[in-house]
RNA sequence: CGCGGGGUAGAGCAGCCUGGUAGCUCGUCGGGCUCAUAACCCGGAGGUCGUUGGUUCAAAUCCAGCCCCCGCAACCA
C-alpha cells in the first residue's frame, strides 16, 4: 500500500486567480498525475484561504457581506482549475464549517498544553492600514509608506504561539533532512531567518478585525492566519484533537507542500512548530517554486500586467490548457522564476507539441496505413536497442520527480521524442518499402509506435488530452502504472485505418497571435 | 556592511557543489529527405563563460576584490 498526499497553498481570495497561482496548481497537479501512475493512492489537496482584514474591507468597499465575497471570488478559482484540468480530489475553503470548528479545537489544545498565551502587544498601528507596522516598515521620518501619516503607537492584547520553544527543536530537523526543503538553496535562507525568531502573534483583537474564526472562550479575539490557514493540510484530511479520522490517519503525515518561495518561511518554520506542539509528524518536503514573471518582469496589479489564465486559452484559441500546462511547466528549472510572454509560449508549443512529439506519431501511423493497411505484423516486434533509451527515460522521469525538477522531466521526454524521430530519419521505413524490405520497414515503424506508448504515458501528466488522444490511436491503455510499462504495448494486428488518424496538437497559429496582438 | 538571486553565442537557459576538449532549446544560414502537422534529419556561422587578481599542470567551475542587473523589506504566488 503507497500513498502520495499532496497540496498547494490555498489562495487568498481577495481578487480573481491570474497565471501564478495557475503556475502553482499546474506544478501540484502534474506532480498529482505523475505519482498517480506509481502509487495506489494518491490524495491531492487544493483551497482558498478567505479569513482577515483585506477581505474584511474589500467587501466593505463592495457593499457586500465577506462571505460573499469570498463565495464569489472562491468560485472563481475553482473554475480556473477546472479550466486547466486540475485534478485535486478535494477543495478546503478556510470558511467551511468543520475547517474553523477544528482550528478552535487546535487553539483550544495549543492553549492548555500552554503554547498559546496571553500577552499585550505594544506596536505602531496605522489606521489606514488597519494593521501593526515594524519600525522597519516606516519611512525616514517615521511614517506610514503607504498613507504617509504617523502611525499610533497602541497596545493590544493577543495570544502568542510558542514558537521559540521549537526553534532548535526545528534547526535541528531541517539539517537533518536536507532534503525537507526544495531546492535545497533555500534551507540556508530558512536557517538564517530562524536566528532571530520570536513568539508569533497568533490572534486579533476583534476591535481591527471581525472577519475570522472566533476564539473559544474568547469574545474578544479572533484567530490569525497562521494557525488558521495553514491547518488546512490537516483539517482537510479530517484531523481532529481528539479522535482522528480514517483519512487522517492513512495519508499524514504529507508528502510534499507544493508553496511559493514568499510563504517557505510559514511552512518551514511555522508550519513545523505547530505540528511539533500538537505532537504530529512533518510533511516530507516543501517544495517552493520559484515566480512567473510576464516579458521579463513581475506580475503586479499595480504594473497592470497581471495576466488570466484563461485569457491565453482564448487568445490561442486553444481547445483545452495542455499547451500551457506543457509551457508553465518547463518555463523554470527547479525552484527558480520563469518567465511567460506570448511568443516564446507560441514558438515552444509549436516546436516540441506539434512538430516535434504530435508529428512523430503522425508521419508513424501514417506510413503503417500506407504501407501495411494499419496492421501490425508479429514479425514486427523486435529488440531493438532504441527501446531501451525508452525505458531508461521512464527512471530518468522519476528521479527529476522524486527531487521535484519537473522542468528536467519534461526535457527528458522531449529528448526522446527527438531521438526517436532521428531514428525513422536514420532508418528510413519510406526508402526500406521501396526496397520491399517490408518485414524491416514494420519492424521500425512498431519499434516507433511501441515508444510512442512510453512517451504518451510520461506525457499525461503533463498534457493529460494529448495524451489521451494519442493512446487511442495507439490503442494503448494510458492507465498503465509505471513499475508494469513495458516497450511492447502495441497490439499485434490492425491498429488502426486511415480516416481514425488526425494529429494530436495543431500548431498555434501564427495569424491567431496577431489576432490577439490587436486585442492589446 | 540589510537579505537573497543573477551576469555563459541573436533570445531564453543548463553546466559551477564533485576543476580537465563550452552544451541545450528557439532563431539564423547551407544541405538532405519526401513518411508526416510547410514537418523531420545533417552540417555551418555565432561565445576572450561581467571584470581584476589569486590557487593550480589545468578555472565558466575554487578563493578574494570590484562593476552591473533583478527580487524581498510596500499591492503581489
Amino acid at each position: 500500500m503507497t500513498k502520495y498526499y499532496l497540496t498547494t497553498a490555498i489562495d487568498y481570495v481577495n481578487g480573481a486567480p491570474h497565471i501564478g497561482h495557475a503556475y502553482e496548481k499546474i506544478l501540484t497537479d502534474i506532480i498529482a498525475r505523475h505519482y498517480k501512475k506509481r502509487m495506489n493512492d494518491v490524495f491531492f489537496l487544493s483551497g482558498t484561504d478567505e479569513h482577515g482584514i483585506k477581505i474584511q474591507k474589500t467587501s466593505a468597499t463592495k457593499g457586500i457581506s465577506p462571505k460573499e465575497l469570498c463565495d464569489e471570488n472562491s468560485a472563481k478559482f475553482q473554475e480556473c482549475w477546472k479550466a486547466l484540468d486540475v485534478s485535486y480530489n478535494k477543495f478546503i475553503r478556510t470558511t467551511d464549517e468543520y475547517h474553523k470548528k477544528a482550528v478552535q479545537k487546535i487553539f483550544k489544545k495549543l492553549v492548555e498544553k500552554g503554547d498559546i498565551y496571553k500577552n499585550s502587544y505594544k506596536g505602531l498601528y496605522c489606521q489606514g492600514c488597519e494593521c501593526f507596522l515594524s519600525e522597519k516598515d516606516l519611512t525616514e521620518d517615521g511614517l506610514c509608506p503607504n498613507h504617509m501619516k504617523k502611525p499610533e503607537e497602541v497596545c493590544e492584547e493577543n495570544y502568542f504561539f510558542k514558537l521559540t520553544k521549537y526553534k532548535d527543536a526545528i534547526i535541528k530537523h531541517i539539517k537533518e533532512n536536507p532534503d525537507f526543503i526544495v531546492p535545497s538553496f533555500r534551507a540556508n535562507e530558512v536557517l538564517n531567518q530562524l536566528d532571530d525568531i520570536q513568539d508569533i502573534s497568533v490572534s486579533r483583537s476583534i476591535s481591527n478585525v471581525t472577519w475570522g474564526i472566533p476564539v473559544l472562550d474568547d469574545a474578544e479575539q479572533v484567530i490569525y492566519v497562521w494557525i488558521d490557514a495553514l491547518s488546512n493540510y490537516i483539517t482537510a484530511l479530517g484531523y481532529d484533537t481528539e479522535e482522528n479520522s480514517e483519512e487522517f490517519n492513512k495519508y499524514w503525515p504529507a508528502d510534499v507542500h507544493v508553496i511559493g518561495k514568499d510563504i517557505l518561511k510559514f511552512h518551514s518554520i511555522y508550519w513545523p512548530a505547530i505540528l511539533m506542539a500538537l505532537d504530529l509528524p512533518l510533511p516530507k518536503h516543501l517544495f517552493a517554486h520559484g515566480w512567473i514573471t510576464i516579458d521579463e518582469a513581475k506580475m503586479s496589479k499595480s504594473l497592470g500586467n497581471v495576466i488570466a489564465p484563461q485569457d491565453i486559452l482564448t487568445n490561442f484559441e486553444l481547445q483545452n490548457a495542455d499547451a500551457l500546462r506543457y509551457y508553465m511547466a518547463s518555463a523554470a528549472p527547479c525552484g527558480k522564476d520563469g518567465n511567460y510572454s506570448d511568443d516564446d509560449f507560441k514558438e515552444k508549443v509549436n516546436a516540441h507539441l506539434a512538430n516535434s512529439m504530435g508529428n512523430l506519431l503522425n508521419r508513424t501511423l501514417s506510413m503503417l496505413v500506407k504501407y501495411f493497411d494499419g496492421e501490425v505484423k508479429p514479425e514486427f516486434k523486435t529488440d531493438a536497442p532504441i527501446l531501451n533509451s525508452a525505458k531508461n527515460t521512464v527512471d530518468i522521469v522519476k528521479n527529476h520527480f522524486d527531487n521535484f525538477e519537473i522542468a528536467e522531466a519534461v526535457n527528458a521526454i522531449i529528448q526522446l521524442v527527438d531521438t526517436t524521430n532521428k531514428y525513422v530519419t536514420d532508418n528510413a521505413p519510406w526508402t526500406l518499402a521501396k526496397e520491399e524490405k517490408m518485414t524491416e520497414c514494420g519492424q521500425v515503424l512498431t519499434t516507433v509506435l511501441d515508444i510512442m506508448c512510453v512517451i504518451a504515458s510520461l506525457i499525461e501528466p503533463f498534457c493529460p488530452n494529448i495524451a489521451q488522444d494519442m493512446a487511442k490511436q495507439l490503442s494503448f491503455n494510458l492507465d498503465t502504472k509505471y513499475d508494469d510499462l513495458t516497450t511492447d504495448n502495441i497490439k499485434i494486428g490492425k491498429l488502426i485505418s486511415k480516416e481514425d488518424i488526425h494529429p494530436v496538437f495543431l500548431r498555434v497559429d501564427s495569424e491567431l497571435a496577431d489576432k490577439s496582438e490587436k486585442k492589446k
